[in-house]
RNA sequence: GGGUUGGUAGCUCAGUCGGUAGAGCACUGGACUUUUAAUCCAUUGGUCGUGGGUUCGAAUCCCACCCAACCCA
């Protein structure tokens, strides 16, 4: 792309859209008088705090004991009548009604004032009275354009609907609509409940590498970059679970990341390229305790989010007050579907014609326990509302996880489904080097007969085990899929603030 | 990749049977000193997603394509 590319075509100028060009003219005129884009407005009160305090005084106990106040934010609906006006003016925590009228801001500035639209940012000081309606309103004494807004913001009532300008134009979608930033704020303080869950737990927070040599931790096509002093190949992470494992290997006993993954994928609304996951990872634990901890740290941020464990998603109660469902994927498959034998759930080709008939594909080398999964996924996953973990996946698609002792066909993994979806999945992790390196083998082959998903052999991840990896659990959660279910957002989009578009 | 729905003014949307493009909000001008999506009066504003076809005449019918949302794979 050259530097340039992006510059507005000068061509199109003169038909910018009038309502641009008033309030450019506007601007222009605004700037004879002065500093148009003043930063010395102290604003000491927001509209959220203002409602809490005083929203319970009367209109005389207002007049009795007058409330000074400053606020400002961007003004969201105008109400002139002559010689005085109301101004809904909105900032992060709520909105705030303004009265400006002549007798009080003086002929000059009420002039200016009338000039004023919808979007420009205003500071407003004077004090709190009642309304003949009731309404709680700043009675300016003084107000000041503080930066001035060229665009018309979308129609006042409906706001921005259209789902691909939300996502494009987040700024406007975040003006507008108050569920979009009630979401991005319960976001981030599902972040912050993980955060302070993992630390009171005596997890260290770590970063490790975004950029691989090798990309590693799970099946999924890597986005390729390149180094140009070191002229070398690099992939941008896939997962994190690798490097974790090392730094346990390091005496790093308790770790745990919150970061983007990379994965070269399509999109859906239930997938972005890059999305946030929490991997954390304990010596000296297993699969089972850590499906209690998960439980736990999932009730944690639904009270400390929602103050509550019990919400709705797309109008279905979710409840994380009750434990967590633990099944095994026979015992899922058959709970949906009781009419299946144990004994056919157990035969490979009984199974293959199934999957054939339902024209699933399967891979000729799959064996009984990765037919098994495919046929779990196909007919139960989507059907698993309450939280529930699903054990005893089979080992052949688990490279990274420990073998059971009582079969080692099964590994010590679980993945976590509430309302159909994989929220978690975690396991007791392969700690022995020389198994380690022949399930990295036998990726490495299914990689050279051309499953583009199958991992690389990773030598250093290799050498790090043969120094020894203490008996460890660890366990992924999706940020953004926890989100959309405690903010009730049906597309992964609306969780992220900037998901990936199509070139405009 | 397949299916469904949609794309009309800056925004939200109508547009009947094919007959020269509509409303509300926003904007501009005017009235109005307690409004609540303020109200009232008068204006302004269009590549009807793109390209072709049918027709005297296409936002409307037909074909192809682009984009989006949703469902399916």
């Amino acid at each position: 792309m050259s530097p340039t590319e992006n510059l507005p075509d000068p061509a199109l100028q003169p038909d910018e859209n009038h309502l641009i060009a008033d309030r450019r003219a506007k601007l222009a005129e605004w700037r004879q008088s002065g500093q148009a884009f003043p930063n010395d407005f102290a604003r000491e009160n927001t509209a959220g705090k203002i409602n809490d305090l005083y929203d319970s005084k009367t209109l005389e106990e207002l007049a009795a004991a007058p409330v000074a106040v400053r606020v400002a934010g961007r003004i969201m609906l105008k109400r002139v009548m002559g010689k005085a006006s109301f101004i809904t003016v909105q900032d992060l925590s709520g909105r705030i009604q303004a009265y400006v009228s002549r007798d009080q801001v003086g002929d000059e500035t009420y002039a200016a004032f009338k000039r004023w639209d919808m979007g420009d940012i205003v500071g407003a000081v004077g004090t709190l009275f009642r309304t003949r309606t009731g309404e709680l309103t700043v009675q300016c004494m003084e107000i000041r354009l503080l930066s001035k807004s060229l665009r018309p913001l979308p129609e006042k009532f409906h706001g921005l609907t259209d789902q691909e300008q939300k996502y494009r134009m987040r700024y406007v979608d975040l003006i507008t609509n108050e569920q979009s930033r009630f979401t991005f704020v319960v976001r981030s303080r599902i972040v912050q409940s993980i955060r302070n869950f993992m630390i009171h737990h005596g997890f260290l927070e770590v970063e490790t590498p975004m950029m691989h040599p090798i990309p590693g931790g799970a099946t999924a096509r890597p986005f390729a970059t390149h180094h140009n002093a070191l002229d070398m190949q690099l992939f941008l992470r896939i997962a994190p679970e690798l490097y974790l494992k090392r730094l346990v290997v390091g005496g790093l006993e308790k770790v745990f990341e919150v970061n983007r993954n990379f994965r070269n994928e399509g999109l859906s609304p239930r997938h972005n390229p890059e999305f946030t996951m929490m991997e954390f990872y304990e010596a000296y634990s297993e699969y089972r305790q850590l499906m209690d901890f998960t439980e736990g740290l999932l009730r944690h941020s639904a009270r400390e989010a929602l103050a509550s464990e019990v919400f709705e998603y797309q109008g279905r109660s979710i409840d994380f007050a009750k434990p967590f469902a633990r099944l095994t994927i026979i015992e899922a498959i058959r709970q949906f579907h009781p009419g299946y034998s144990i004994a056919q759930l157990g035969d490979a080709a009984w199974l293959r014609a199934k999957l054939t008939a339902m024209k699933v594909e399967v891979a000729a080398e799959s064996g009984l326990g990765a037919l098994q999964l495919k046929l779990f996924e196909e007919t139960a996953e989507a059907d698993l509302w309450d939280p529930t973990f699903i054990i005893d996946y089979p080992a052949e698609v688990s490279p990274l996880a420990r073998r059971s002792d009582s079969n080692p066909e099964v590994a010590e993994r679980f993945e976590l489904f509430i309302a159909g979806r994989e929220i978690a999945n975690g396991f007791s992790e392969l700690n022995d080097p020389e198994d380690q390196a022949a399930r990295f083998l036998e990726q490495a082959q299914a990689k050279e007969a051309g499953d583009e998903e199958a991992m690389y052999y990773d030598a250093d991840y290799i050498r790090a085990l043969e120094y020894g990896l203490p008996p460890t659990a660890g366990c992924g959660v999706g940020i953004d899929r926890l989100v959309m279910l405690l903010t009730d957002s049906a597309n992964i989009r609306d969780v992220i603030l900037f998901p990936q578009m199509r070139p405009e």
